[in-house]
RNA sequence: GGAUGGGUGGCCGAGUGGUUGAAGGCACCGGUCUUGAAAACCGGCAGACGUGCAAGCGUCUCGUGGGUUCAAAUCCCACCCCAUCCGCCA
């Protein structure tokens, strides 16, 4: 969320700012009507405040009056404040009306760029920092992942979607156990060597956590829900209320559609499946005031994510590239504003030792203004070689958010020695996809015979195996 | 699912209608003492919003929203959340 203070004294900054953004054209006529807003709110809180300010004065004397016998004052004083109540609750309303206008507004407005974010509307205006690692060469034509998942008899497409349908594999045997291996391989490099601290964090979550990392209320089409389905007896509450006209086999009868439909109740328990675990890693902090000495917070978890992946229709049906549920390791930092840009690069850089001591070779790319999530600032993606595909595919996006997130979830800390908190900045990592690195350890260490060879730093995770072949 | 209890400042915790934005403690900050540190003692210390060059002043906030009242942390209603016990269950 952006600072409406910041926006009224810089809206030139913001409107630049966000043209460079998705948002585009209307950015100025936005800023307009924030500010209009802000206006209005602000001279609606100045006169209720003043009207408020008598009422508590005279409600005192009110009491100063009775103490002193003087009932004539009392009963004048209390008149006037009965005459200025109609105006205040007025206004109170007003001000909450306008208060919430202008919060929906923000609450929907993307992060603005650092100054050093390339400015283009999609990734053509991304820019490649470094390329690392020499991509392997082959001696014949090299497969895509799924085809060679799929001759190892290991990775079942079919039975996945008759489980789940489109969008969910089944992996098995030695590909189930590499998938588990490197994420043992991350979490124990992350935690043991990059001083990060290990957490098993909830999958579902409540609302505000996601609208704390700003999943909410922007993307709501692009995440999975978990709702408890109303009981019968519910459903012939509800529908009661909503055919008042209906009776006896009418309602019962709306009863059933209700049920059918699988309507949900606002109210009742609900929850979101976490679409990455920057979600609850993030939202530790969440309303709360840390201590400074306890910054950089750096946090790690391996978790599965879940992704509607809304729009993404046509877009790598085949393979494990694009899946509604795959798993991750998240690097998550909570730092202060002067820590974030450094943070930022090393963040990076542990992700970077993921794919170096797997050997795989990688380039590094900042995103684009027009390319960036909705929370970031900036944004260096790192896209890994992908023999098969040949192409380089994203595996990791390591951004830095600023107090965006931070504002949302009301996390603050105090400087040493500060009587005033400040908002944290939050950094988040993929370090890395997991379900990516398995198809990038596929395609780079496949054999001529479709065999897949264990890249050394894995081998202590898998059992003593080093090459994955056929079973037959 | 059933039954209780509870949500107060960074944390713990007192407070049942009138200078209580809130006692006390801890933490933190400044000072005295000390070679230094600790202890002890003295003092300071909520947040948001509005306004002002500033010092300051004002408003709101005791889970959230509404109500009663001249006046609400305190009374009433609804909702949310948390804990414990029982039942069910990995």
């Amino acid at each position: 969320m952006l600072d409406i203070k910041w926006i009224r004294e810089n809206p030139e900054a913001f409107v630049e700012g966000l043209e460079s953004r998705k948002t585009g054209p209307e950015a100025r006529q936005l800023l307009n009507q924030i500010l209009k807003l802000d206006e209005e709110r602000r001279g609606t809180i100045q006169k209720l405040q003043g009207l408020q300010a008598r009422r508590n004065a005279a409600s005192k004397e009110v009491g100063q009056a009775k103490a002193a016998k003087d009932e004539a004052s009392a009963v004048r004083l209390m008149d006037e404040v009965a005459a200025i109540k109609g105006a205040i609750q007025l206004d109170e309303l007003t001000a909450g009306r306008l208060d919430s206008e202008l919060f929906e507004l923000l609450s929907r407005l993307p992060n603005l760029p650092l100054d050093d974010v390339p400015i283009g509307l999609d990734e053509t205006a991304n820019a490649v920092l470094r390329e690392v690692g020499t991509p392997p060469k082959f001696d014949f034509a090299p497969k895509q992942h799924f085809e060679l998942g799929e001759a190892l008899g290991l990775m079942d497409f079919e039975i996945a979607a008759k489980l789940s349908g489109s969008r969910f594999v089944v992996l098995k045997g030695a590909l189930a156990r590499l998938e588990r291996a490197l994420a043992q391989f991350m979490l124990d490099l992350h935690t043991s060597v990059h001083g990060y601290t290990e957490v098993n964090p909830p999958l579902l979550v409540r609302d505000d956590t996601m609208f704390g990392t700003a999943q909410l209320p922007k993307f709501a089409e692009d995440q999975f829900s978990a709702t408890k389905p109303l009981t019968e007896a519910e459903a012939t509450i509800l529908a009661k209320q909503l055919f008042p006209d209906r009776e006896g086999g009418g309602v019962a009868q709306m009863a059933t559609e209700l049920l059918r439909l699988d309507v949900r109740l606002e109210r009742k328990e609900h929850y979101w499946l976490i679409p990455t675990a920057e979600v609850p890693l993030t939202n530790l902090v969440r309303e709360s005031v840390l201590d400074e000495a306890k910054l950089p917070m750096r946090v790690t978890a391996w978790t599965p994510c879940f992704r509607a992946e809304a729009g993404a229709a046509g877009k790598d049906t085949r393979g494990m590239i694009r899946q509604h549920q795959f798993s991750k390791v998240e690097l998550v930092s909570i730092t202060t504003p002067e820590q974030s840009r450094d943070e930022h690069e090393r963040m990076t850089a542990c992700a970077e030792t993921v794919l170096k001591r797997l050997g795989l070779s990688y380039r590094v790319v900042v995103l684009s203004t027009g390319d960036m999530g909705f929370a970031a600032q900036k944004t260096y993606d790192i896209e890994v070689w992908l023999p098969g595909q040949g192409a380089y595919r994203e595996i990791s996006s390591c951004s830095i958010c600023g107090d965006f997130q931070a504002r949302r979830m009301e996390a603050r800390y105090r400087p040493k020695g500060a009587k005033d908190t400040r908002f944290v900045h939050t950094l988040n990592g993929s370090g890395v996809a997991v379900g990516r690195a398995l198809v990038a350890v596929l395609e780079n260490y496949q054999q001529a015979d479709g065999s897949v060879v264990i890249p050394d730093a894995l081998k202590p995770y898998m059992g003593g195996l080093t090459k994955i072949e056929p079973a037959h």
